[in-house]
RNA sequence: GGCGCGGUAGCUCAGUUGGUUAGAGCGAUCGACUCAUAAUCGAUAGGUCGGGAGUUCAAGUCUCCCCCACGCCA
């Protein structure tokens, strides 16, 4: 029995993510907790939201709420819907929490002793009329190098030159429209990550076991241009943890909150604190600090590919930089992006499925089952309509839901609803368990290593092993001349779902837990080997044919949501 | 433009340090079965491994060039 954290890329709270989102972090997380978790390890599982930076304050203006007030209900939100994924965090918190406003005070007080911090004075965009400064991406105006109108403060669209808010010609605020702007000096903090360069270069080096998607983008950054370069951990804004120096005020910075990429990743400690104050867990310190047992602890990341240098190198420097004893990630998971039917999903055009739209079309363990089998792990993967109809149709419905309505009723029709008993287990038993054994091993390496296709494949091959034992068994032909061989080869039928239900569970938890309870078990230990699995439910032992697991997704309900979520999504 | 990840059967993808006739699932075709959500099981067909050159006894696997798609560029 090992400790194990597991945290998610904490999604950002102005607005509900689509299934992209949801496969690229907390879905596979979740798969990793319960897995391990049925494994008999101590699960540490957090997630929260991330609620600070511009995004948040202009979406609550929108909505026409006080930003505390938006984002509250937003993580509500959220956390509902986490919820009907069946995410199974041991607690959802807010990066506006008190806790993580104290921690990250205390980390930048922390930093600026160890000499991490320096302050800077420089240019930026100030809107008077919305009496703000900009960020560079809410600027717009004419690009100096193509003419293009509606360039942005970043770069321009248009010709992809980059460029600085100055340059541009007749700029103006996105927010306000507002062209009433002047260039004012600001001051702010500094992280001086490029100080700390050497220490990450080695420790991603060391970490040989990382998937390549990970440490390519660490080492790029790490080495591109001019290296690894400081970043600014302040911003001009009103919402957003206040700048101190620990408990202490810091002179020069009234008025600004830290930035939101510099708080965000600090939650993931913030949030064990959470954990903690809302009576969940007694001691937060045992998952965080190496000084109170959180050397034992191995800690994993989940996070799509655009967050992976803030992973590998900016939380790293600020964890190393305060050299305290807090616990640095051991595994980085990381994912590339899932496209929706030929192009990008897109929060803003409302293009593609989002979480809550799922959840009102189909069960979570069909999308949990669907995602996880295609997350994409070696490369972009692709949804289409077609493809997700036609795969949960056959995993779900034909390979699963079929092989555990077909033996329960046979059972119920020739023996009722009580594993049966009589025979002797033979040669295709035999077989059956070696397969079982070998497979198991696979499944449980699979998961064991973050393998999430491999695993997905696995177990379906587990799944259809069941109905090929059926098929070469055929229990319906043995009856008319040997019932009590019959009987034996029902029992093995019978025991193979509630085997299903124990290793199918972190995939599809709904669906894992009907086979259960139609099998009338409580014990789900994970099987310590196939033959023990395939005895566990004794003869004379009670069940009741459950509902079919899963009703196929028809033509008519395909060309339906096909239709409905090419297009805008309202409000 | 620079960089990154890919380009393997109709589709989605596996292919470890280069080594026997390149694999799986789906789809297709044929067959078996009839317990079951017209489900299941078996068999067969189908690929010049993006293109070209090179290294090697041997390359999907290494080197170089090119093409295509996607992404990132603080």
């Amino acid at each position: 029995m090992a400790r194990h954290l597991i945290t998610s890329a904490i999604p950002y709270i102005n607005g509900i993510k689509h299934l992209g989102n949801l496969v690229g972090s907390q879905l596979p997380a979740d798969l990793y907790a319960r897995y391990l978790r049925a494994r008999g390890h101590e699960v540490l599982f957090l997630c929260a939201t991330d609620e600070h930076g511009t995004p948040a304050e202009l979406a609550a203006a929108k909505a026409g709420k006080p930003v505390a007030d938006y984002c509250a209900e937003m993580h509500d939100v959220q956390a509902r819907i986490a919820d009907g994924f069946a995410l199974s965090f041991d607690h959802f918190g807010r990066s506006s929490s008190a806790q993580n406003r104290a921690l990250t005070q205390a980390f930048a007080g922390r930093l600026a002793d160890q000499g991490l911090i320096r302050e800077v004075t420089e240019e930026q965009v100030y809107s008077v009329t919305d009496g703000r400064f900009l960020p560079d991406r809410y600027i717009e105006g004419t690009c100096p190098n193509c003419g293009f109108a509606d360039a942005r403060g970043d770069q321009c669209d248009n010709c992809t030159k980059q460029l600085d808010p100055t340059d541009l010609i007749n700029p103006r605020s996105t927010i306000s429209g507002a062209t009433d702007l002047e260039v004012r000096t600001t001051k702010h903090l500094y992280l001086e990550q490029s100080k700390l360069k050497g220490q990450l270069a080695d420790w991603i080096a060391s970490k040989a076991d990382w998937p390549v998607l990970t440490t390519s983008i660490a080492k790029k950054w790490l080495n591109d241009g001019d290296g690894l370069q400081d970043r600014g951990i302040t911003r001009d804004l009103d919402w957003g943890i206040p700048v101190k120096r620990g408990t202490e005020d810091w002179p020069g910075m009234e008025g600004k909150v830290f930035y939101v990429w510099f708080d965000a990743p600090i939650e993931y400690i913030a949030c064990a604190q959470e954990w903690v104050d809302a009576g969940k867990g007694s001691d937060w310190e045992r998952w965080w600090r190496t000084d109170k047992g959180a050397d034992d602890v191995r800690y994993t990341q989940f996070m799509g590919k655009d967050n992976v240098p803030f992973h590998t190198l900016s939380f790293p420097a600020t964890i190393m930089g305060a050299d305290d004893n807090w616990k640095l990630v051991d595994y980085i998971k990381s994912f590339n992006y899932l496209n929706y039917d030929g192009g990008q999903f897109s929060t803003s055009r409302g293009r593609g499925v989002f979480m809550d739209q799922a959840l009102d079309i189909l069960p979570a363990d069909v999308w949990r089952w669907w995602l996880l089998s295609h997350a994409p792990e070696s490369s972009d993967a692709e949804f289409t309509w077609e493809a997700f109809q036609q795969d949960v149709n056959k995993d779900l419905a034909d390979v699963l839901g079929n092989f555990v309505s077909r033996i329960t009723k046979f059972c119920r029709s020739k023996f009722g609803e009580t594993v049966p008993e009589g025979g002797i287990a033979g040669d295709a038993e035999a077989a059956l368990t070696a397969e079982l054994d070998s497979r198991l091993a696979a499944y449980a390496q699979h998961m064991d290593a973050i393998e999430v296709r491999k695993a997905a494949a696995e177990l379906r091959a587990i799944w259809v092993a069941g109905n090929e034992y059926l098929q070469s068994t055929a229990p319906w032909t043995t009856f008319k001349t040997d019932p009590e061989q019959a009987a034996c080869q029902v029992r093995h039928g019978l025991n193979l779902i509630r085997l299903y239900a124990i290793l199918s569970a972190p995939f599809i938890p709904d669906m894992a837990r009907i086979m259960a309870e139609a099998m009338n078990v409580t014990d789900l230990d994970w099987p310590e080997d196939a033959a023990a699995a395939l005895t566990a439910l004794p003869a004379g032992h009670a069940f009741v044919v459950p509902e079919n697991l899963f009703t196929k997704i028809t033509d008519d309900q395909r060309a339906d949501w096909s239709e409905r979520f090419a297009g805008i999504r309202e409000g």
